[in-house]
DNA sequence: AGAAAAATTGTCCAATTGGTCAAAAAATTC
DNA sequence: GAATTTTTTGACCAATTGGACAATTTTTCT
């Protein structure tokens, strides 16, 4: 019986496979795609590796579920932005949430990180489609509000990865980050969140001398 | 005869090595240390997997001399910045010369980018010795803009992670930002460098609403 | 309980990989 | 130009790795 192609998963398919997927991220975002290894995901999930084997195909397969289930997840803050809202709070907010994601996520953030850094083998699809059009629609947005007066001119694209460079790097970078500031990571991440909402704000509510 | 313990090294072995260590670039920058093997850079340098070792005791030791000889490169635009200039000329100029390194050199951005996202295995030291002291000095410097009221308050730390970030990003995600906007390099950076500009004017020469 | 299905594992294999080594080839030195 | 040193390479090896598979154990279903 092919697992992949049955519909409903019986209870232990579910639990095994969320374990394997947990393993997969721990040692995945260490270690990256081709420095992971099956025996390690084996170890960190307290299963066999053909026991493993049973649930996903091939390591390959394990890292495309994996990464799957977070693109999803990492796109979603996205459609948060609405067009109704102010737009400084909408995207105070939004650089917020981004935020929020790397302090608790750095695992995710990092894998994520891995795979476009190494040509996002698997990815590339969805960031050509799925993302830019999500992306496009809010850029939109922004646009909207520039033309309305509610904004003050600034390239939404261009806002919009700096948003991801600046919050992302506290999570992929934070090795870095910690080995500079000798701080916990409370007061890391509220200095963090305080310097980027100042930053934000400025870009955004102030015509540039 | 050790070679890593020769003082002169003759002109084949200038050569070779140079030539090696070119080719790991590309290899490591797209694998990273543990993706990339010999035979790949052998292939990328048209020698042998022997001849390679002969130069180099192992894969290992190539990563770290490719890596050494990068970190310096790295930090250098932070000595640039001129404690005697106009504070948003040097910061503008600081963020002028790092976007531009990701733009001529990615991949020593990506390969360094890998580094620290793997938990930094060879270069932690470096790290948080000589690139702590350099930013703290160049800190220092901005605090003491600050205090002669020639620059708004602003987080020091934070400034130098958010020029990294933003600049560092077009480098190391540009397969990302290349899906999403369909320009030619010269645009997109150009247009980059404009925004950037305009978001570290708006941070540092006005006061937040 | 017993049959059938699903889950688990020990053992094994072929491919890849980092690295060795002795011999050959090329360069340098005298 | 012969001797010596340096460079190059083909052949090889041991370890790691992804994965196959048959046998066993456990779970599920009737």
């Amino acid at each position: 019986m092919n697992l992949i192609e049955k519909k409903t998963l019986s209870r232990i398919q579910k639990e095994k496979r969320s374990t394997i997927k947990k393993a997969a991220l721990e040692v995945f975002s260490e270690y990256g795609l081709r420095g992971a290894t099956l025996d390690k995901i084996a170890v960190a999930s307290g299963l066999t590796k053909p026991n493993i084997l049973y649930y996903y195909s091939s390591k390959d397969q394990i890292y495309f579920d994996v990464l799957s289930g977070l693109l999803d997840e990492w796109v979603a803050p996205l459609h948060n932005i609405s067009s109704d809202g102010d737009p400084i709070d909408e995207l105070l907010g939004y650089m917020k949430a981004k935020l929020k994601m790397s302090k608790q996520k750095p695992q995710e953030s990092k894998l994520f990180a891995t795979e476009i850094l190494h040509g996002a083998p698997l990815t590339q699809n969805v960031l050509a489609t799925s993302l830019k059009q999500t992306l496009d629609e809010k850029v939109a947005v922004i646009d909207k509000w520039i033309e309305e007066k509610k904004l003050e001119y600034v390239n939404g694209y261009h806002l919009f990865f700096s948003i991801w460079a600046m919050t992302q790097h506290y999570a992929d970078f934070d090795i870095q980050v910690k080995s500079i500031l000798n701080q916990s990571e409370e007061e890391l991440f509220d200095d963090a969140e305080e310097y980027l909402t100042s930053v934000l704000l400025r870009t955004l509510s102030v015509r540039a001398p």
